[in-house]
RNA sequence: GGAGGGGUUCCCGAGUGGCCAAAGGGAUCAGACUGUAAAUCUGACGCGAAAGCUUCGGUGGUUCGAAUCCACCCCCCUCCA
């Protein structure tokens, strides 16, 4: 009656709700069990939000149960209306199925297939969902389904009742599809359990229900809490947008110093909810930040934890090996080889030709991808905010961009690491 | 099919003929303070170095002048049939 892994998991406070919550622990004691969570296509890759159910997966895989992934082929072509605020835009199947591709290797990463008895699996419910016809649909699987049960469901009261938005017929159907998977994957890997988003509370319950009455199975249900934090602004959005977890759309150093940067009052509960540290570990930390002044520690070890599990040893080493050069080391240090090293790490760098130089710094930041718009250049010109290898420069050099990239002041004769602001840094190399 | 309500700059949300590139809030960016924090304060926040140019669902029109008025169209919501 009393898991091991679910104190470790309630004592991390990574569970939210549960279904079935009696039964639960005893269940997963009395052996292996296989669990599923759902991640749908809706981009080429997964962000960080996904990282918790990921991570929750491999939680219970060292627990001895087996995960299974789900990447949602089928799902992804509908769309989850849960608290969504208005319909979403539908993705062609080609979009989709690429998508699907990429998922499942990213998903791959965070699981074990190689663990014998309790060896991990990816699959797609396009797989079980492509090939069912209307009528089948609408026989056996719809007929369950009371719509005065799933208008009750808070994932899509509010659509119902909201003044000014509505759900499709499509999404709302979404719920039907997902409880449709969890019922096939007990039929076929002997799945008992689901875990998800506490966004997802309503679509796992509807699928409970299901397999119950399909196949006559109890299953079970858990849900993470939503990640928030403590400045109530939302959890993976930064100014250069969505943290992704694929490196070549958020590099390993802006993954990393993501983490470094995240609030005191936030650290301590993301290493509960991000790391495989232990919980007595991790309290440790906070004890020892509270006694110290100044910067606490607790940012590092989780920036360092979380790019390690997400892009290996190398990611990491190479996020810490530009973030030691550009916040504490001087530049002039940096030999040639250090220079190309960062850029290949992931240092945001362009090459550009003496020849080509745009009229205006303004328009030469903006086009690097350094500031939004020229105002903002002009607004960080205008207050000595911009550096080109540490000199700064003022809102007089803006259209003097030969002067500012004077060939005596190049590191190595091409390189110029300019700085806008306090984090902002762009490597240009130029001949 | 009928009746009504609505589509404003990233988001929310004012604005109902000139004073509107469009209040206010949020988000974001920069500065000060700091720890590459938080809180706070300051500035910016359609594009442009500037002159200037382009916005208020779309297309036309009225007017010296429109986000604001008119016509038609598209989309969304609510209720009725």
């Amino acid at each position: 009656m009393s898991s091991a892994l679910l104190e470790e998991l309630r004592a991390r406070g990574l569970i939210f709700q549960i279904a079935g919550e009696d039964e639960l622990a005893g269940w997963l004691d009395g052996g292996s069990r296989t669990l599923y969570c759902g991640f749908d296509p809706t981009a080429d890759s997964l962000h960080i939000g996904s990282l918790v159910p990921l991570l929750m997966l491999r939680r219970f895989q060292l627990a001895g149960h087996r995960p299974l992934a789900l990447v949602g082929g089928a799902t992804g072509l509908i769309g989850d209306p849960s608290f969504k605020a208005q319909e979403r835009q539908l993705n062609t199947a080609d979009v989709v199925s690429g998508w699907v591709e990429k998922l499942k290797r990213q998903v791959s990463q965070f699981i074990d297939f190689e663990a014998g008895e309790n060896s991990a699996e990816v699959v797609n419910n396009l797989d079980w969902v492509a090939g069912m016809d209307v009528l089948t649909f609408l026989r056996d699987v719809g007929k369950h389904f009371s719509v005065n049960a799933m208008i009750q469901k808070e994932s899509v009261k509010q659509r119902i009742e909201r003044e000014g938005s509505g759900i499709s017929y499509t999404e709302f159907t979404y719920m039907i599809l997902q409880s449709f998977d969890f019922a096939e994957l007990n039929k076929r890997y002997d799945c008992t359990l689901q875990l998800g988003g506490s966004d997802q509370w309503g679509n796992i319950t509807g699928g409970i229900d299901l397999t119950r009455r399909l196949n006559g199975n109890q299953v079970f249900g858990l849900t993470m809490p939503l990640i928030t934090k403590a400045d109530g602004t939302k959890f993976g959005k930064t100014e250069s947008g969505t943290i992704w977890l694929d490196a070549k759309k958020t590099s390993p150093y802006a993954f990393y110093q993501f983490w470094l940067g995240c609030a005191d009052a936030d650290a301590y509960r993301f290493l509960k909810y991000f790391t495989f540290l232990d919980v007595a570990e991790i309290d440790a930390i906070e004890r020892s930040d509270a006694e110290r002044q100044g910067r606490p520690e607790a940012q590092a070890v989780l920036a360092q934890e979380v790019t390690r599990l997400v892009h290996g040893e190398a990611g990491l080493s190479a996020a810490q090996r530009i973030t030691e050069s550009l916040f504490s080391g001087s530049i002039e240090a940096l030999s040639k080889d250090d220079l190309a090293q960062l850029r290949q790490d992931g240092l945001p760098a362009s090459s550009i030709v003496r020849a080509a130089f745009p009229d205006t710094l303004t328009q030469m930041l903006t086009d690097a991808g350094m500031a939004a718009s020229g105002k903002q250049v002009k607004d960080a010109l205008g207050r000595n905010a911009v550096t080109v290898n540490n000199r700064p420069l003022g809102w007089d050099d803006n259209a003097r961009v030969d002067a500012c990239f004077d060939p005596g002041e190049a590191l190595h004769s091409r390189y110029y690491l300019v700085r806008l602001g306090k984090k902002k840094y762009h490597l240009f190399d130029i001949e």
